[in-house]
DNA sequence: CGGTATCCTTGAGGATACTG
DNA sequence: CAGTATCCTCAAGGATACCG
């Protein structure tokens, strides 16, 4: 599960900050709550982003991409690029 | 469509010669016909795996993977084992 | 042998409402 | 604000039967 947002928050959290739920919704048009929660959460414990809530009321809470995390992003850009043409219908000409 | 045996029949093909169709569906444990056959026709179609056909009857149809196809063997397999590793709720510890 | 046709199941993902 | 709970939809994928 996760196929369809995993890729693009990694993809956001590699550019951006630590960012917030809500900045992170507004980031990613279409995502549902259902959605952006359970995939940070796996994300998360897959150990590739990082959780960090600030026990304040209201709460605030932000994710970003753990810091070893920026070597990935070769990959995940091949990852992305590759699984954009060849695994969802794909072709050019 | 496509992403659930697409990978596994690239990856088998790279380390294997032109493979006929029951071949092809004994070495991936659990697909179907109707499966085997989509994911040959678009993986076909977006150019990665060749299809030839032996005009004979009883038919003879073959698969393989295209000749510069060993060059997205890495990608493939980075794709797969991060694939595994993260998009599928696969944790390890 | 190498498929196609048909119908069916399941779960990923979505929508909405609500809460600490 | 940052979620959780609940219900729902739809299409990916599966099972089975049949065909050239």
């Amino acid at each position: 599960m996760g196929q369809k947002w995993k890729l693009p928050i990694l993809w956001y959290l590699h550019e951006a900050e630590a960012t917030r739920y809500n900045e992170l919704k507004r980031r990613m048009p279409g995502i549902t709550n259902t959605m952006l929660t359970k995939s940070l959460r796996e994300l998360e414990k897959s150990g590739l982003v990082v959780r960090r809530s600030y026990g304040t009321v209201p709460p605030k809470v932000d994710y970003s991409l753990i810091e070893t995390g920026q070597a990935l992003l070769p990959t995940l850009n091949e990852l992305y690029k590759w699984g954009e043409a060849h695994m969802h219908g794909g072709v050019s000409a």
